[in-house]
DNA sequence: AAATATTTTTAGACAAGCCTAAATTATGTA
DNA sequence: TACATAATTTAGGCTTGTCTAAAAATATTT
């Protein structure tokens, strides 16, 4: 191949995977876990994972788990930069649903080309959130953190705004767009139910009843 | 793998090459044509027509060439469809010029979902040729032939359209930035050099002296 | 028609990325 | 502390897609 920089497929989606799980724990991330979410075999992870030390992208210590290097922690930002910036395109201006956007853009997120990237950015008029409300990393590499909080532990009688999920299934988010919740719109907690810890939420003119479990899949923005 | 029909960027693009090599030329397609084309050796291309073949999307027999099966065009002239749709994605709608098109969509063109080909295509307003005028395959899979001619083979004092390109490499189409010749101008022949088969043409305001050369490479749609 | 040149195929090898099964190391518990 | 269990690595194998070198078939030339 004659680009300067060029990974695999399976090499961006390992330092994804890695970056993904680095972010939930500050220790070293295992093999299985890894194996876990790439729905792949420990041995296969072992494997890649001395290819990656090989070529630095991360520090590896056998049986000790690992961690990515500066440079394989870019290459995994970039990555999740424009796997969000795809969904973004495929959401808003080709008009798919926010539960299907994931699978394609795990496609797309693999195209070679910075400008691409760059022109995309700009076509969208920079976006700083995906569909599913995650923040979309800078060209810079820097990612912002949202202060969002759990649906389930806003105060009562306090008004806030959709802003994530927790939860990407498909199964999770069509559920959503069956009860019409869509990122955005205004929720104010009606009731909480101390015994299964259910709540009551009042959106535009509707009142809704969420199980704990659907209420600790969404995000919220404090108004 | 999930998916009802999944081909390999390898399998698609030896499917793309046969039959663009098959639209040139009605005799079976010869092994060695594959490799110069794809830029790899003919013992490669052996080995992928056997499984191709395998797989009934061609017609194989042992030093006789290739002919694609109904199903084997049918998947090259859907891997055109995307790439050309792309290719008008990259240049309507992110502003890449026309000679930096090519390269991106031919990754482009791979990705597996044919609601997003049907969504792009809506999203573009059912563009029929692709930024260097080649005609955009229909879904049915019918490519509509244009009746475009050589500008070299213009008559004397003649108008017509600028309206695509024989060669498409980015030295070419650089070439034809600079001379601000862009597809959908008129251009009129003002004088052939019967010595040379150079020529002479009035685009815009402007008089332009042609090599043979450069008029055999562009096309034009009479008016 | 025979000799030569070209094209195509075969044989054997390699890297990437995955697998299973077995061995090894680490961890948790009696 | 020793044993059992869990996590990880190694060993060896498979498929895809590529390559080189050599053999075989076809084409061309004399």
């Amino acid at each position: 191949m004659y680009f300067c920089s060029m990974y695999t497929f399976a090499e961006e989606n390992y330092l994804k995977a890695i970056y993904k799980l680095s972010e939930l724990d500050t220790q070293a991330v295992s093999t299985n876990a890894i194996a876990d979410l790439l729905q792949t075999k420990a041995a296969s992870v072992t494997d890649m994972i001395k290819k990656l030390s090989d070529k630095r992208l991360l520090k590896y210590e056998k049986y000790k788990g690992v961690e990515l290097t500066d440079k394989g922690k870019k290459i995994a930002i970039e990555t999740v930069r424009k796997h969000r910036l795809w969904e973004c395109f495929l959401y808003d201006k080709l008009k798919f649903g926010w539960d299907e956007v994931h699978e394609i853009a795990e496609q797309l997120e693999h195209i070679q080309s910075e400008v691409l990237v760059d022109k995309l950015d700009e076509f969208l008029e920079f976006p700083t959130h995906d569909p599913h409300g995650d923040p979309i990393p800078g060209k810079n590499g820097i990612v912002k953190k949202t202060n969002f909080i759990l649906l389930s532990e806003l105060e009562l009688d306090k008004k806030a705004i959709m802003a994530g999920v927790v939860d990407h299934s498909s199964v999770f988010l069509q559920y959503l767009n069956k009860l019409e919740i869509t990122l955005g719109i205004q929720v104010q907690l009606v009731e909480r139910n101390e015994y299964d810890g259910s709540i009551e939420i009042q959106i535009q003119r509707k009142k809704l009843h969420l199980s704990k479990e659907v209420a600790k899949n969404i995000l919220v923005k404090l108004k």
